[in-house]
DNA sequence: CAGTGGTCTAGACCACAGC
DNA sequence: CTGTGGTCTAGACCACTGA
């Protein structure tokens, strides 16, 4: 049975609502102060643990984050528009700089921490590339100075050891070129997108505040012939991201 | 009291870190009842808001779950599997059911409260169809007696009033047969991927626990022309889907 | 019914930011 | 230095679940 009146929610809940009202009205924009939880107490006469209750649902929800000895802010978003197919067409590959170069459209990016490694294939790459044996490039990136994505490839051994892939530089055009040049260039790619909250490790390295969920983007990488050449693993800061996919009826 | 090194995680992320570790490591499996308030609080000595606030950590993180009066639980997921492109093609519009029906491949669904307004266009719906009025379809889509996804399928009124588009039943082949009627056959779709946390609004339709995230898909359908004749706003319980996108090099 | 999580109070000490 | 958020304690009453 259905309770006829619909109690109130209780106190924290009310406050988190109507900060979040008053942020979605513009009293607060990006970047702004929040009233903190010395103000809530004296405002709405509660003790410290319910402010940071209200405070807290906020945090969580992505829409506030705090800065420790300062305040609580509204948080700011400025996507990264992110192009599923157009950026995989084959005249990207010429270019100097590899795919990464589509998505930031101008804005200044780096890649941290890049690692090549020759692993036992795991798990699912082991299962999409049907291999025992794969090589491995891990990396970050990050644009205005912020990680946004980590990335950790995956080829099968036996077509890419010796080639450039598992060296440092690439050369032009990135790995889809160099694979090209080995004869297997990818002719179709398979995209799984996900959405869930990072793990400890993935917050870390990512410097996410709480409440931001991430996107995984698994991509699979198909030769001529229907074999997979590469396994993709993206995590993306979600709060960063927007994909774009364009296809035909 | 012990003293802390400075560099240490304080308690209660100890304790949310190792039972998350022990949930990984299959000592707790999907469903299973994780150790409650009273249970942290004898064995490591703590305050019930100490043990509250590692439980909460694994909540807000979407790996437990928990339910009142019983306990806290470890969360489940049977994604549903949404291919982008390959379900929106010209074949799929014959059918009988639309095309929501590519998506479960055969685990029951259910359509809730349908319902079709005249609306002014604002925002993006303005921008997009370029018009000033539209006709909107609300729904909500259930799977296995739980809600996973809303809906809202914006049109030009110009373009569909007095057609089946602004009636509940679309007929067969849905929306997209109804627009090729018309003379305006969607040929090219753009969607965008978004991720982030729920409004509380959002969250009250779909029945979110705490630490979901939500998949936003905005997708714009074109004719022939190149004019915009519909923009679907939809909303998905990230823990329930993986959207899959195919495309060639 | 006893046990669970949900909410709330009134304190305390700490690390850190910014003046 | 003061004010901020971060952590923690020791209580309390409530609504709900499940035996």
């Amino acid at each position: 049975m259905e309770s006829p009146v619909p109690h109130e929610p209780p106190i924290y809940r009310r406050i988190a609502d109507r900060l979040r009202q008053a942020i979605l009205a513009g009293e607060f924009r990006d970047g702004d102060r929040l009233p903190g939880e010395n103000a809530l107490m004296s405002e709405y006469g509660i003790a410290r643990a319910t402010a940071r209750q209200a405070l807290a649902v906020l945090i969580n929800e992505g829409v506030a984050v705090p800065r420790r000895g300062s305040g609580v802010y509204v948080r700011q978003f400025r996507p990264i528009r992110r192009h599923g197919s157009r950026r995989l067409s084959r005249e990207q590959w010429g270019t100097g700089r590899a795919i990464w170069d589509s998505d930031t459209t101008g804005r200044p990016y780096s890649v941290d921490d890049l690692t090549i490694t020759r692993e036992a294939a795991a798990g699912e790459a082991a299962r999409v590339l049907d291999c025992d044996e794969v090589w491995v490039r891990r990396r970050r990136y990050s644009v205005d100075g912020r990680p946004v994505q980590l990335a950790a490839s995956h080829f099968p051994a036996d077509l890419v050891t010796g080639s450039p892939i598992t060296a440092q530089d690439t050369g032009p055009g990135g790995v889809y070129a160099r694979l090209r040049d080995l004869g297997h260039a990818p002719v179709h790619f398979t995209e799984e997108v996900r959405a869930r909250m990072p793990t400890p490790e993935e917050s870390a390295k990512l410097g996410l505040p709480a409440g931001t969920p991430v996107i995984e983007v698994c991509r699979s990488a198909f030769a001529g012939g229907g074999a997979a050449v590469e396994l993709n693993k993206m995590i993306m800061d979600a709060a960063s991201y927007v994909l774009q996919y364009d296809f035909d009826a």
